[in-house]
Order: structure tokens, then sequence, then C-alpha cells
DNA sequence: AGAAGTAGACAACCTGGTTGTCGAAAAAGG
DNA sequence: CCTTTTTCGACAACCAGGTTGTCTACTTCT
């Protein structure tokens, strides 16, 4: 409980650093939620990234090279994306017909789940963080942050965040 | 160029994953930005973690325990980090005088650079999103992101990002 | 003095990426 | 039709930034 924080809130409001950790901030409480909350409903091996990776594979990403420019990582990650995947259950790969190279990937039922309870509760939280500020005010936010983003491709590649509580070694 | 999005613009401003999408696209697309100068401006080893590291730093974590209870992260991750910000000449390390076990860190004048620069950057990038959205409305923004972030510390163990363009194996 | 706690080092490991190389299959083009 | 080029996926080695667990040296508390 003691551990200081790197930044100790209700900060100025003014620092471009500060600005980026309240935009990493926001996204890690919120995603650490989803987590938090899609293992208890009993999904308690789902990362961050299996969601992203598993929207571009029902949007069409069905191989390991469409799946990796889609993601915008490299093949080999994507097939190693593919791979954890499936050993969670998730997807489920066969020989494609038309193309004797490509391993065709699609989701399972429990992908599916995964997927739709993950949906959910993202938009759970989203509907409490509107309770707080208002309609109207987190329809402005998002439009704001997209202004920033514009159409570059949002590369996810960050990793290990599970919000693992740290218990220092021994 | 043709790296089909995962996040193809202009979304209906809607659903939770999107929110999410937003606010990790925000933070790399302003992270990237400064590293990227930051590369330009003579320090091409530069990583996030190094600034945020070195901020704990110069807070008062002058060594690895602290450093990793500033940071929320192990003494040993931390330990890490304050081997790599040695290698590159940010940081000295010393033994103490007062406790033999311990090795004081501190910034060196490289360091000190590192961080006046880091900041300047942050602040230019921070002013141009201003312009753009005029100073009343960032400044909200940044108190609504604050209001999500609450007091929880921001842990960045978010690794490996540095935009590099990804050129997919041969 | 002795017990308990803390600082840091070392080793092994994990995750999500990266190169680079390769063989097999498909597509393009003479 | 045969050759060249491209693409797909696999394998191996590596890297960054974390994790555990174990261990020794030093401090602090009683």
């Amino acid at each position: 409980m003691s551990t200081c924080k790197i930044y100790t809130g209700r900060m100025p409001t003014g620092s471009g650093a500060d600005l980026a950790l309240l935009l990493l901030g926001s996204y890690r409480n919120l995603v650490d939620e989803v987590v938090d909350e899609l293992a208890r409903r009993g999904f308690p091996d789902a990362r961050p990234s299996h969601e992203y990776a598993m929207r571009a594979i029902q949007a069409g990403a069905d191989n390991a090279s469409a799946l990796g420019r889609s993601l915008a990582i490299t093949k080999q990650a994507a097939a190693k994306t593919i791979a954890a995947l499936t050993e969670r259950g998730y997807v489920t790969t066969e020989a494609s017909p038309l193309d004797a190279r490509r391993r065709q990937v699609h989701l399972t039922e429990h992908g599916l789940a995964l997927m739709r309870a993950g949906a959910a509760i993202f938009d759970e939280v989203r509907a409490r963080w509107e309770q707080r500020l208002g309609a109207g005010e987190l329809a402005r936010l998002e439009e704001q942050l997209a202004q920033f983003v514009g159409d570059s491709p949002i590369r996810l590649d960050a990793p290990g965040w599970v919000a693992r509580d740290q218990a220092d070694g021994h």
C-alpha cells in the first residue's frame, strides 16, 4: 500500500509528460478492469492482445501473414499469437483447400464467447465512465482523442501487463 | 502503406473497446513522436521507460529497491533499468557511505540533458495538441482523464514499442 | 548477541515482439 | 511449359522489460 506513486494525483495539468501518463494510466485502468472481470467470468487466461487479435481474425485476417499485416506486427509474431490462441482453445486452424501453404484460422465457440464477454465488459466500464462524466462529455473526449490518433494504425505491441499484484521477491 | 488498420478512423464513438484503443493510440502517438524527436536531437537510444525511471531517480528513488517501489516493479527489474541507464551514460552509481549495502544512483550531466530535452519535446507536442483543441479544451480533457486515473499508481511496464518500421522478414 | 528485515546480485524464466533463413507452394511471365 | 519471383508458414536465435526464487552482506530492532 505504501508504494509511492510515480505520478501522485491531481497534478497541475500542464506538463506534456504528465499528459502521456494520464493517457497511459487511463488505458491501463480501463483494460485492467476488463481483464479482471473477464477472469471472474470464466476467462482467466485472456490477455488484452488476444482480444485485438481475435477482432482482426473475425474481420477477415484469417491466416498468420494477414493477421500480421492487420496488426502491424511481423507474421512470425502473428503466428505466435495464433499459437497462443489455439492453445487456449479460442481459435482452430485447418489447411486451406485453395492454397496449400495457408493455415486458415477461425474462432471457436469459446473464442466467440470470449469476444462477446469482452465487448460487454468494455461497454460496461465505458458506461460507468459515461455516468461520471456525462454522455456528451465522454463523446467529446472520444472525438478529441480521435483527432490525435488520426488514421494512424494503432500498434498494440504493448506486452506483458496483466496487472498481477507486485509482490517483491521474498 | 497498405497495412490495413485494426481501427480504421472515425469510428462511431460508442464501443468501450474502441475507447481503449483511442487512449492507447493517443499515448503511442505522443510518445513515439517524443522518442523520434529525441533521437533526432542526439539521444538515439532513449526509451520511454528511461524517462520515467530517471524522473523517479531525480525525485529521490536513488537506489534499486527504492526505484522499484517507486515504479511499482520488482527491485530486480529496477536494477536492470539502472544497468541500462548506466550503460548509456545517463546515470552513475557509487557506494553509499551511510549504508554499505546500497549503491547510490544519480544522474549524469548527459542524463540531465536528456531529461531537459525530453521535457521540452513533450511540452512542444502538448502545445501542438493545445493549438488544435484550444487551451481550455485540453485542460478539460486532462482533468477528465485524471478522474479515471484517480490516485492509482501508474504502472508503466509497457515495454518494447519503439515504433520501428516493420519490415516483414524477406 | 541474536533475530529479523533490507539491499542488491545471480540465475532461470515468461511474453510479445524482432531478425534472418529456409522449403514448399503459388503466381507471373517469357 | 518452364523459370523466376513472390508469398506462406516454420524454425532458430535474439531482445526488452518484466517475473520468481535463492543467496550473501549489511542494518536495525529487541
